[in-house]
DNA sequence: GCGCACTACGTACGTCGTACGTAACTACGA
DNA sequence: TCGTAGTTACGTACGACGTACGTAGTGCGC
């Protein structure tokens, strides 16, 4: 009876290779690399069965060898670009350690745009996720808190990293599809922003608009964001 | 001339009915109604124009007349549950009101579970949005800080409230896609993960995992989430 | 009251994920 | 040593999807 009816499995838990039978013309690297690849190139909805299939070089239906669903498919591409994560020697200060690993985070994420869009917590324990969380709690060992903390203050930093980065990248992965320009997009929506704010209805959204005439420094806003982060977490000392 | 090629344009500044013509049989309202409908008893997936315009008993392509591209019909779905967000009279204490607006959210996202997946920055200026963000900033007028820093702690307290009740649902959303029981999935996560841990490279995961042995209390966690979020807001007492 | 802008909607195209059948191939049990 | 079971490879096909386009009917503004 061969495994062709669905099953209840993890993919890292299917064995890449069993003994019998052709040997495969892929490793499952080959296959996450080539989805990466087209990911990049084109945006995550390129990223078809047929278009990794034919980027490797076989047949669509091939690919089914290799990742019983597309579903998959997008848990090797996360793993696959977990694995550019740089893992040092922490240096004993929690706080520099885990900007780093904030900076790391959206640094690899602006290489690929897609990755907030597939974050999610079932991704989150696949074999390279695993290596860059215990990095993280290896950082952390200065830190005098439960893991159980500490595992909320990676889960935290984590998720307003993604967050952020993908309300950076989110518009331009959108704006990509449209047939038309990111600047007219943009000036109908403002204008239509510019509009409501004027009709009165939100004097506070005016004040704030007015307060803040100059374009927002994004850069800034996302340090302050991690800055934030981790004070929540940093013990108070005893004399305030 | 006719608008039926594709034109920049925000939705909301479509005028919902010119003169000329005949009457239109549906409004806005009531297509968001169908799709959230849909969306809550089927899940986003089985948001199609076609089920949307079966829904309300019309023509499938009469819905264009209405929504000139799916993603402007996402855009009616998360307006219209906006609506749902009860505003009341700020009672001086920001933190509580702040707390409530996060607690309402979250109550909010659990009766309709598709509405993380859809957050989008992009979306934050439908009419109910706005209405709901300038009652945010009237939440927070006893707090003394700039409006620049209340719009960052209302977008760092709505992308905490989002994804953490993005990682309590999204699995469950998924799971109802999968053709095997939430059970199964689970049980052959697990024990892949305890296999990863017991393997001894994860030495920090491992006394993770030992010393949370029981179940993780998720609502304490989330409560935890927002005190934090709130903490790094909340000015410094000059006596510390 | 003519004409235009609108509504309504059927048809059709190109895409998608993937179930299924078939042929070739190889390592293991006899 | 040799079937044979479990693979790999892949073509075909089905039922979805978003939506471009054509056509017919409707009613307001000139």
């Amino acid at each position: 009876m061969t495994v062709r009816g669905a099953v209840p499995a993890v993919i890292w838990a299917r064995p890449e290779r069993t003994g019998r039978g052709p040997k495969p013309a892929y490793t499952r690297d080959d296959i996450a690399a080539a989805a990466v690849r087209i990911a990049d190139a084109q945006g995550l909805d390129a990223v078809s069965m047929r278009h990794v299939a034919a980027e490797l070089g076989c047949g669509t239906m091939s690919l089914y060898n290799y990742v019983p669903r597309k579903e998959d498919l997008y848990e090797l591409m996360v793993d696959a670009v977990s694995a550019e994560h740089e893992l040092w020697e922490p240096n004993g200060d929690w706080r520099a350690d885990m900007l780093r690993v904030a900076h790391q985070t959206r640094a690899l994420m602006h290489r690929h745009p897609w990755v907030p869009r597939l974050m999610s917590p079932v991704y989150g324990f696949s074999p390279h996720a695993l290596r860059y969380l215990e990095h993280c709690l290896a950082c952390l060992d200065p830190l005098q808190a439960a893991y159980g903390t500490k595992l909320e203050l990676v889960a935290m930093l984590n998720g307003v990293v993604t967050t952020y980065v993908r309300n950076e990248l989110d518009t331009a992965e959108r704006v990509r599809a449209l047939p038309w320009s990111e600047d007219e997009e943009n000036a109908v929506r403002i204008a239509y922003l510019a509009g409501q704010i004027a009709s009165g209805a939100y004097p506070r959204m005016a004040a704030a608009f007015t307060e803040d005439a100059g374009p927002v420094d994004l850069e800034a806003v996302f340090e302050r964001a991690l800055d934030r982060v981790l004070d929540a977490f940093t013990p108070r000392g005893p004399g305030g």
